[in-house]
DNA sequence: TACGACCGAAGTGCATGCAATACTGCACGG
DNA sequence: CCGTGCAGTATTGCATGCACTTCGGTCGTA
């Protein structure tokens, strides 16, 4: 087991106040302030308020220190598209026999997904946990590692949009489609759906404004 | 103009340290005694090093400290294609006319490069230059920003690559190639010829074990 | 010899202290 | 009214201090 680091915790909670806007969009970070509610130091705190600079989760201004950036409708733009083509990446440079073996997860993890909708429950982590498992068997760590840390910007979005039930229940659908594509290793099927679900996801974002 | 940051300095200091090896990989690096060697205190060094580990090119073993990885022939089969695929990205999300107005920039990287190369000299950061100008249009700063995290992993390897003349001399007129297919607006045979430049590469690489 | 427990030194991880810079409020002048 | 200068405060950036963990070597025992 990995000894916890006190800055790894940090980096944590922050992201987590971040993307649920505890810590406000477009507001800077007081060290003393947060050490303080957070019952630490300051020093493990700038660690991890380093760190999640160095991911573009916050912009580090000399002098200022760190900020949470504003939300900017081009980011988004920007970032469904990154995303969609680092998952597709992690899909083509995965084998499809260890792929073949992720369908029961998946699907599980859809029926979850199914049933927390029908209880107006929270679907983004479910959608996380599936896309997480769906890249989790390729063999390229260093892009796992680009989309683990793109991923929390993109949520910063995607967590607003949540809670449309129709376009949810086409996700699913969709989620469903890549499933079966991947069951019967048609991988670039697979590939092109998992890129539409994102191109669609965003699509609905900016008609939501 | 940004004021410079103690940590941000030190950041690049190491990262060249460690390319040419003067933080020689798989060891371990002691905060005092660098500390002391670069005449500060740990507190900005260690976080140059988070941001670091942050970004792959160290790695943070709890209670041990900051670590080198060891060069690992499989690391760089999985960054060749990474950098491949992250800058075809880039390049067809920009868009072609600005790219046409980099040829005459790319073309005068590619002669300094003949040039070097005629008296032995270093191929490498011209290389770098060339590959981040011809980037550089991209609209996507988050794609920038993997580009610059992930480059220098790569020139770990790169590095001690760089020197076989007969390849630096089928590189160069690769390039040319590229600068051509931009400057007529092909870019699905730049972004062709791009990746078969890195992939090239990566087999010169290999076959010097 | 091989193995393991123990002890001192070394080193990391976190807390605290300090100086320089940036912010806030107000007075003043245009 | 708006902008400008200035004093006091707040806050960052870096240095230093301290406790706990880890590392290296020695001894003892099987």
């Amino acid at each position: 087991m990995t000894r916890n680091l006190l800055r790894r915790d940090l980096a944590e909670e922050i992201t987590a106040r971040v993307l649920d806007g505890r810590i406000a969009a477009d507001s800077r970070i007081n060290e003393v302030h947060l050490a303080r509610e957070l019952g630490v130091s300051r020093t493990p705190l700038r660690e991890a308020l380093i760190g999640l600079a160095d991911r573009g989760l916050l912009v580090s201004a000399p002098g200022r220190g760190f900020l949470v950036p504003p939300f900017d409708p081009d980011e988004a733009r920007q970032l469904y598209p990154l995303v969609a083509e680092l998952e597709s990446l992690a899909l083509r440079w995965s084998s499809p026999q260890d792929l073949a073996g992720l369908t029961g997860g998946l699907d599980r993890i859809t029926a979850e997904m199914t049933a927390e909708l029908a209880r107006q429950g929270d679907l983004s982590t479910l959608d996380d946990r599936w896309h997480a498992l769906l890249v989790s068997r390729c063999t390229n760590p260093h892009l796992l590692r680009l989309l683990e840390q793109t991923k929390p910007l993109l949520k910063r979005y995607d967590a607003r949009y949540f809670g449309g039930v129709e376009r949810s229940k086409e996700s699913i659908d969709e989620h469903h489609r890549i499933a079966e594509a991947i069951r019967v290793s048609d991988l670039a099927t697979a590939v092109e759906l998992l890129v539409r679900n994102w191109v669609k996801t965003l699509a609905y974002l900016e008609d939501m404004g």
